[in-house]
RNA sequence: GUCCCCAUCGUCUAGAGGCCUAGGACACCUGGUUUUCAUCCAGGCGACAGGGGUUCGACUCCCCUUGGGGACACCA
């Protein structure tokens, strides 16, 4: 059989971190199997439904990476689907109409929450042998209902959790249809997972128990039980549910906060899933490795400084020719327009091994392409008056240097020795003068890669 | 409140009854490399929530307690 799983969010809003770790399971689950991946847009709740939110997600996929093999699917267009299967339903006793108003259910909700019991459906409705129905109300379009078996229990061997049992009693006698006629979400879900031949719901464990109502409409509607694994949440390093104090949680939120997809990715991969000692993987090794199997049961919570790892991994081993683009980006963002001298690349080369953020990584490179601002703290300690004559009489000799790293660093060398310095003495100055502060690289690559005039004028600016 | 789920270093996790003196990674601390910072390398700190069973033997199995989380909508 083949393996077909699915993603199926509600377009409300951007995909966020748990969601895409959701995606990328099932989608992984597919590769490894040799399956399809599904996408399906549940956007029965038009009120909270919209285009964007659908965009938004779709552009969080594709940043990713998780292509979808089948879809998406949009629910309101599927209308006629459950229509169908809901008339089987209510033909087989399996649904019936309900006739209690908002207001009435309302009522009943918080008399029994008062009175600290499960709010429940009290059953009204539900047709039964021997019962009377109450007169139809006239003023009332009516809800339909799913009839949930009153007796035993439902039972699945979750993938994750293992064997969950519920029973019958615990469930209410679902809404499966609004008043105005468009299905809900429990309803749609069963129908789609079947309809689409899904045999692997992975999903959020926030749906655990929506699970044993779905399996009894799936069997009332005569269909197959799929496989299900629930995965746990994703809490933010506080051990709370994440929510937006955490920081990001749009995952196109860490796409503009400097992190590859890679590092999102590996990162994701290891939250809640494990292979043995194993902490960095690329995508491809990922889904040939994924199983659900070695899936944690237990929430996870979200640490950044571990992501922040994986992301100075990947960019020390990115393609130089797709950083280039993205970090002149992001450096465009800050006002600095990248030229072709010196090369981005090279000065990427020697920059990239320091950073694991590519905002941080633009914002450092930036002096390569402006005069930076002079950290005022740095120059008072390393720019003193007593070096200044020094470095005056280095800047000549650097006029007539060959402008290679080596021949800088002779000069560096020099200098150093006629005056019984130290070299840190020497290479802090300059790194001032160039650099705004007083760190940087090897100050003689340094020194080459930004050219002999752009250094020539940054120290005579200080020196005059 | 009711039901469901979960429980190993601060965090992510390995662990399928003896391989456990509990392993790895992030973070942290120390040292080394470096021309500063970062990287990198080496070392260190650090956990089986508690209590009962079962067993020759329990981190592993069972029960209870405690603690966390989730679900109880004409939302998904």
């Amino acid at each position: 059989m083949t393996v077909r799983t699915r993603f199926a969010p509600s377009p409300t809003g951007f995909l966020h971190i748990g969601g895409a770790r959701t995606a990328l399971f099932s989608w992984a689950y597919a590769k490894k199997h040799q399956g399809k991946f599904v996408l399906r847009v549940e956007d029965t709740d038009v009120e909270r439904s919209t285009p964007e939110a659908v965009q938004a997600i779709m552009d969080g996929m594709a940043w990713l990476g998780l292509s979808h093999d089948e879809g998406p699917f949009h629910q309101m267009q599927r209308m006629g689907i459950y229509q169908k299967h809901l008339e089987t339903l209510l033909a087989s006793g399996h649904a019936y109409y309900c006739y209690s108003s908002k207001e009435e259910l309302g009522a009943l909700r918080a008399q029994q929450v008062e009175a600290g019991m499960k709010p429940k459906y009290d059953g009204k409705w539900r047709p039964e042998v021997g019962k009377v129905l109450p007169e139809v109300p006239a003023d009332i379009k009516p809800v339909i209902r799913f009839n949930n078996p009153k007796e035993g229990a439902v039972a699945w061997d979750d993938l994750v959790k293992g064997r969950i049992e519920i029973a019958n009693t615990e469930m209410d006698d679902v809404i499966i249809a609004r008043g105005e006629g468009t299905p809900t979400y429990n309803f749609c879900v069963v129908v789609d997972d079947w309809e689409m031949g899904i045999t692997h719901v992975i999903r959020g464990d926030d749906h655990v128990n929506n699970t044993p109502r779905q399996i009894n409409m799936l069997n009332a509607l005569g269909a197959t039980v799929p496989h299900y694994a629930h995965l746990s949440m994703i809490l933010g390093s506080d051990g709370q549910k994440l929510s937006k104090r955490h920081g990001a949680v749009s995952v196109m939120q860490y796409h503009e906060d400097g992190y590859l997809p890679e590092a999102i990715l590996n990162y994701l991969g290891r939250l809640g899933w494990s292979h043995g000692d194993d902490e960095v993987f690329d995508i491809k090794q990922f889904c040939e490795w994924f199983d659900l199997d070695h899936i944690t049961p237990s929430a996870a919570q979200f640490n950044t400084e571990k992501l922040n790892w994986l992301n100075a991994h990947y960019i020390k081993n990115a393609d130089l020719d797709a950083l280039a683009p993205d970090i002149t980006k992001r450096m465009a963002a800050l006002g600095v327009a990248v030229r072709a001298e010196p090369p981005i690349k090279t000065v990427l080369e020697l920059y990239r091994e320091r950073a694991n953020n590519l905002n941080q990584l633009a914002a450092d490179i930036a002096y390569f392409y402006i005069v930076p601002e002079t950290n005022a703290k740095d120059a008072e300690k390393h720019l003193t008056d007593e070096i200044k004559p020094v470095m005056a009489v280095m800047a000549e000799t650097l006029k007539n240097t060959t402008w290679t790293a080596e021949a800088i660093h002779e000069v560096i060398a020099a200098t150093v020795k006629e005056n019984v310095l130290k070299f840190p003495k020497i290479a802090m100055p300059l790194r001032v003068m160039l650099a705004g502060i007083a760190q940087s690289p090897s100050i003689d690559q340094v020194m080459a890669i930004l050219g002999k005039e752009t250094v020539l004028n940054r120290m005579a600016h200080y020196l005059k």
